[in-house]
DNA sequence: ACAAATATTGCAAACGTATGCAACTTGGGG
DNA sequence: CCCCAAGTTGCATACGTTTGCAATATTTGT
C-alpha cells in the first residue's frame, strides 16, 4: 500500500484548474476566487495533499528551518531551552535543526557551513561563542543570528541574555547583607560574556559594598574543574564562607564537594548559583540561585528571529531579562531579606 | 559584500566542462577522470561552490535529514543521547530535524506529517509511543524507524533499548542477596514497553526467590509522580526497606522524599534507580543503579536507521544492549558482592 | 595495429513548487 | 449598454541538482 507522491499537479488534474492555481491557493500571499480555493481545497483533502517544503524552499529560498547550535547538553538548562524553543517553532511553521559543535574553531566552522548548504533561515546559536569571521559571514548571505544565553560585544549580532551583570550585583548584595566575610567567586567560562558580565555586576558590587573578595577562579562551566577550584578553596588557608558560582551546574558540583570534606553548606559555607534550572530546587540541592527566565529568553528569541527574518534590515538588538534572586537553604539569608 | 549563490553551473563553467561534470564529481557513486575531477575540484575550491542539498534532495528523495521525535528532555538522560545521536549523525553526513511532540494522539499524528513533508530519510522515537497506526504510515511511505529506548510489542518496528528484563532481574537479585525484606517497586509508565520489561523481570525473578513484593505502583517517569508514590509507601503501614525505581529520574525524587521523611537513604530505605545518568554518580545521590549504555545504543541505533536508509527492504530488529548494575551508596549492598 | 570493450562526457529531462506575464473574467459606473 | 479597472487564471520558466541515454574518448586484448 505504497502511498504515492501526491503534488500539485494531481491536486490540479482532481480539481480542474491549472498547477498554478494550486500553488497560489497554498500560497499565503497569492490571490484565488472563493470558488477555486473550495475546489482545490477539496481536491488536495481528498488525495491528502500537502506542499513539499523543500520544493518550496527552492524557489523561495526560505526553508522554514532554523539551525540550532549547540555545544554540550550536560547543563539542564539548554536542554530544557531547547525543547521550549522547538515548541514555539514549531507552533510559527518553523523547526530547528541540530547542529552540535565543539568550541573549537575547527568545528564551527564546518558547522556554519552545514548551516548555510541547508538553506536555514535563521540560526540560533546556544552556548557557543561563534567567531566574528563567520558572524560576517552569516551576515553576508543574509541570515539571521540570535545568540541564546551569550552576547558578542561589538558584533552586529542580536543576543538574548538575562541581565547577568544585574544578577551578579543582586548575588554580591545578598552575601554581604548575609555578613559573610570571606567571599569567592568560581565564575563562568571567562570566553564567554555571560560568564564576565556576571562577574563583572559581582565584583564591582561588592566592592562598592566593601566586601571582602578572598578569591576568584576560572570554573570554565565545567563541573570537574569547579570542584578542583572548590577543593582548592576549601583547602586553602583562607576558607571563604560564601561561594558564588556561576552556574547552578557548577554549583551542584561545589556543594558536593563541601559534603565531602564534612562541612555544612549554608552554615559554613553560603553557595550561590546562577539558572535556576529544575535541579537547583530539587531537596537534595535547595540551591539559592539567580533565576534565569527560560520562556521569557525563549519567547524573546524567537520573536527577535523571526522578526530579523521578516524583515532583513531590521537592526539587530541585544535583549536582557532580568531575572530575581531565588532564596532556597543553600546560602545563609540576611535578618529581614524581603522574601 | 553579499557572496551571490555559487551553482554548479558557475563552476562548471570554470572548468570548462558540463554542469553534469560538476555533479558526478560530488556525486560519490558517479564516474569521472582523474583531470575533470581535478579541473572540478580546482574551480569549486576557488568558488567556494558546496552542492546545495536541497535541491540534491528533491531529485534524490534523500534528504539526509534525520527526524528526532522527543517528548520532554527533563530526563537527563534524552539530552545526552541527543548529543550523541546528532554527533555521531553529524560524522555521517546526516542532521538532525527535532520535532517536540508531547505523548498525545492529536499531537504525534501533526508531527508525523511534518515529517514526511520535510522527506526525512529516516525517523528515531525517543520517549514517544507512536501509535502503530502512525507506524503503518510511516512503513508505507518507506521510511524507517528505530525507536530508541522503547519498544513496541509485535509491529515491524526496530528498536534499541537496553536489556531490561534481564536488567530488573539483577535488581532484584541484589536487593534480595542484602536481605531486604519488604521490597516495593515504583514503576516506569505502563504505557511503555521499557517500564513494563523492567517490572516484569523484577517481579518474576523476585517471586523466583521467594522475595517478599509489598507494593506496585506506575510513577509514569514523572518525577511528582513518584514523590507521592514514595510518600504513600513510606507513611503507609508497611514502610519498605528497599524500593526498586523505573528510572534515575524518579528516585531522585525518591530519595528527595526519603530525606525530607528524616529517613536515612541504604540504612533505612535502599534505592535502586535505572539509566545511571551523570547525576546519579553526583555526591548529592550516589544512586545505584543499572546502567543503560549510552554509546552503545546510540551506535546501535545509528548503525540500524542507516543500514535500513541504505537498504530499505532489510528487515527491522529489535536490539537489546546488556547493561551492569553499577553499585553506589543509595542501597545497602551483600556481604561478598561482586563489586 | 585494430577491433572490441570500457570509461568518460554532454545533452536534456526530470524533481515539485513559485511567480512574472499576458489573457481572460468579472463587476460596476456612467 | 459599453468601457475600464480590478481580480483570476493559465502558460511557461526558473530554482539547482541527478541521471538515462547516446556520443565520444580511452583502454585492453590479441
Amino acid at each position: 500500500m505504497a502511498e504515492a507522491k501526491i503534488t500539485s499537479q494531481d491536486v490540479a488534474r482532481l480539481a480542474g484548474v491549472s498547477q498554478s492555481a494550486v500553488s497560489r491557493v497554498f500560497t499565503p500571499g497569492a490571490s484565488a476566487s472563493k470558488a477555486t480555493i473550495a475546489k482545490v481545497r477539496a481536491a488536495a483533502e481528498q488525495l491528502g495533499y500537502r506542499p513539499n517544503p523543500l520544493a518550496r524552499a527552492m524557489i523561495t529560498g526560505k526553508s522554514r528551518i532554523i539551525g540550532l547550535v549547540v555545544a554540550y547538553l550536560d547543563n539542564q538548562f539548554y536542554p530544557l531551552a531547547l525543547e521550549r524553543l522547538s515548541n514555539a517553532l514549531q507552533a510559527k511553521g518553523y523547526h530547528i535543526l541540530v547542529f552540535t559543535a565543539s568550541n573549537s574553531q575547527d568545528g564551527i566552522e564546518r558547522v556554519v557551513q552545514d548551516l548555510m548548504d541547508y538553506q536555514v533561515d535563521g540560526i540560533i546559536t546556544a552556548s557557543v561563542a561563534m567567531s566574528s569571521n563567520l558572524t560576517e559571514r552569516c551576515a553576508a548571505a543574509g541570515i539571521p543570528v540570535v545568540m541564546f544565553n551569550r552576547g558578542q560585544p561589538g558584533a552586529g549580532l542580536s543576543s538574548v541574555t538575562s541581565a547577568n551583570v544585574e544578577g551578579g550585583r543582586k548575588v554580591a548584595e545578598f552575601l554581604v547583607a548575609g555578613g559573610h566575610s570571606r567571599i569567592a567567586h568560581i565564575t563562568g567560562w571567562h570566553g564567554s560574556s555571560t560568564g564576565r558580565d556576571r562577574q563583572r555586576g559581582f565584583v564591582e558590587a561588592l566592592a562598592a559594598l566593601e566586601g571582602n573578595l578572598v578569591s576568584i577562579i576560572d570554573g570554565m562551566y565545567d563541573r570537574e574543574v569547579a570542584a578542583k577550584a572548590a577543593r582548592v578553596l576549601i583547602d586553602g588557608s583562607n576558607r571563604p564562607d560564601a561561594i558564588f558560582v556561576g552556574n547552578d551546574h557548577m554549583a551542584f558540583a561545589v556543594i558536593d564537594v563541601i559534603r565531602e570534606r564534612n562541612l555544612r553548606v549554608a552554615d559554613d559555607i553560603s553557595v550561590v548559583g546562577y539558572d535556576d534550572v529544575p535541579l537547583a530546587a530539587w531537596g537534595a540541592y535547595n540551591l539559592t540561585t539567580v533565576r534565569q527566565p527560560l520562556n521569557r529568553m525563549v519567547d524573546a528569541t524567537v520573536d527577535t528571529l523571526l522578526a530579523q527574518i521578516d524583515d532583513p534590515t531590521r537592526p539587530s538588538q541585544k535583549i536582557e531579562i532580568d531575572g530575581p534572586l531565588i532564596l532556597r537553604t543553600s546560602a545563609r539569608v540576611p535578618e529581614g531579606w524581603p522574601r
